[in-house]
RNA sequence: CAGCCAGCCGAGACAGUCGCUGCCGAUUAUUCGGUGGAGGAAAGUCCGGGCUCCAAGGGUAAGGUGCCAGGUAACACCUGGGAAGUGUAAACUUACGGAAAGUGCCACAGAGAAUUAGACCACCCGCCUAUGCGGCUGACGCCGCUUCGGCAGGAAAGGGUGAAAAGGUGCGGUAAGAGCGCACCGCGUCAUUGGUAACAAGGGCGGCACGGCAAACCCCACCUGGAGCAAGACCAAAUAGGAGCUUAUCUUGAUUUAUCAAGAAAAGUGCGACCCGCACUUAAGCUCGGGUAGGUCGCUUGAGGUGUUUGGCGACAAACAUCCCAGAUAAAUGACUGUCCACGACAGAACCCGGCUUAUCGGUUGGCUAUUUU
C-alpha cells in the first residue's frame, strides 16, 4: 500500500471545506474531523500546532506515526477527507501509545460513519 | 590520583520486511531499477556579509565599535603581543579611548565627601577658675607640680564612620604635629634607549599638583540608506475593475451670454525615522492591457570539501591534484520484527555563507601542570 500526494489535503480551500462541515471523533490526545469526498480514496491532513507541541522533533514524530497508521488503514477509510489535530498532551506520549490511540480512533470513526449514513 | 587546554565520533550496532523523497535510466502514463537523503549545535536570531527589490537632494537624529599589530569578503569573530587581575602551576578573565572642554552624581553612616575639604573623641601651647600636694613667708599671699572644667588657638600624625578621608613605610624634626626635611616605593614631567605600535627599561627634574563614576550626559576617532526568499522574476482560472495620455477647480465682478479680469485655495499620495523642500493625484474624454486563487523559477557548485607542498610564531594565504556531499513545500529523511551491548543526551535543514551565544549524554585522542610515591 502506497502513500501518494493524492492522499494528502494540500490547499487552504481543501482544509477549509473540511473544517467548515464535518463530523468529529476525539479522545484525550487527538481530534479527528472527517467528511465524505465522493472519491474512492481517502485523503488526510495533519495539524500539529507549535502551540500544543513545542519541540520540532516531537511534532515530526507525531506526524510520522499518524501518517504511517493512515497508510496501513487507508482502504478502510476510502471516500473520506480526514483532518487529524494533535492536542496539547500529545508531545509527552511515546510512539506505541500514540499508534494504539490513532488505530482505536479509526475504528470508532468507521463505526460512526456507517451508522450515520447506512 | 587531582586539574588545565585543544580536538574527534555517535538518530547504539547488525540483519530482514514495508514505506517517503531529489536525481539518473528504462518503461511508458504509472510502475520498475540504480543512487543521494538532517546537526554540532540544523536552535536563539545576537553580530557580519553575499543575493534580491526599493531609495532625487540637503540637514538633523539614531545606533554600533573602542589597548596595539595582523588575519578576513566582513565582523562585536580569530591570531599574536601589551597592560591589569585570579590561580602553587598548566592556564584563565577583562565595554581596556578621554575625567587638564563642559554639565551632573557620590546614598547611608560620619565632625567633614571634592576644590581654601574636615576638629567628634583623643593630642599640644597659652590664659582663667577650682581641687589636692609641696616649697617660701610672721601673715596676706607667691611659686612649682597634679587633676577637673572653661576660653582662644595649633595640629590632618592616632581613634571612630564609610566603598572612598586628599600619597605609603621608616628616620629626623616639633609644644604637639605635618613632604616640614631626607631615603626607598608610588605619582607627575622631560628627554634617551628598545619596540612597526600598544608599551617597557633605566636616568634627570618636581615635594606631590591632577579623587572616583564616561555599563551618567558628553567629547574624540572610525563605521552604518531601508526592507527581507512571505525578497524578487515569470505563467495564469472564476470574480471584480486597473493603468497611461490630454484638458482642468472654486468665488467675485464685467459684459459681447461664453468669454475676459481679479482673488483664493483644500485634501491625499510618494521620497519607509524626522524636518525642510520637491513632485504627482482629485473631474471628463481617449487609448491600452494588468492583478487574485493556483503553478514555475529563485533553490543549491559554494568566500565549498579533502589531500599534498610552500610561506607565516599563528589566525591564515598561495599553488597543484581530486570530489560533488539534502533541497522538501502542510513540508521527505520513517515504521515494525529479531539478536547483542556500556540501554542511547540536546535536539529536525526551509535562500546561502562566516562567527558568537545557549542546550547537551557518553565515549575517545593528544599536549601540559602541581602534589605524593617508587
Amino acid at each position: 500500500m502506497r502513500f501518494n500526494p493524492n492522499n494528502k489535503l494540500i490547499t487552504k480551500a481543501e482544509f477549509k471545506s473540511v473544517f467548515d462541515e464535518s463530523f468529529k471523533v476525539s479522545q484525550k490526545f487527538l481530534t479527528v474531523l472527517y467528511k465524505p469526498n465522493k472519491k474512492n480514496q481517502a485523503r488526510i491532513g495533519l495539524v500539529v500546532a507549535k502551540r500544543s507541541v513545542n519541540s520540532a522533533v516531537a511534532r515530526n514524530q507525531i506526524k510520522r506515526v499518524i501518517r504511517e497508521s493512515f497508510r496501513l488503514n487507508q482502504e478502510k477509510l476510502a471516500g473520506l477527507d480526514i483532518i487529524v489535530i494533535a492536542r496539547q498532551q500529545c508531545g509527552s506520549l511515546d510512539k506505541a501509545t500514540l499508534r494504539e490511540g490513532i488505530e482505536k480512533l479509526w475504528e470508532k470513526l468507521i463505526k460512526q460513519y456507517k451508522h450515520s449514513s447506512p
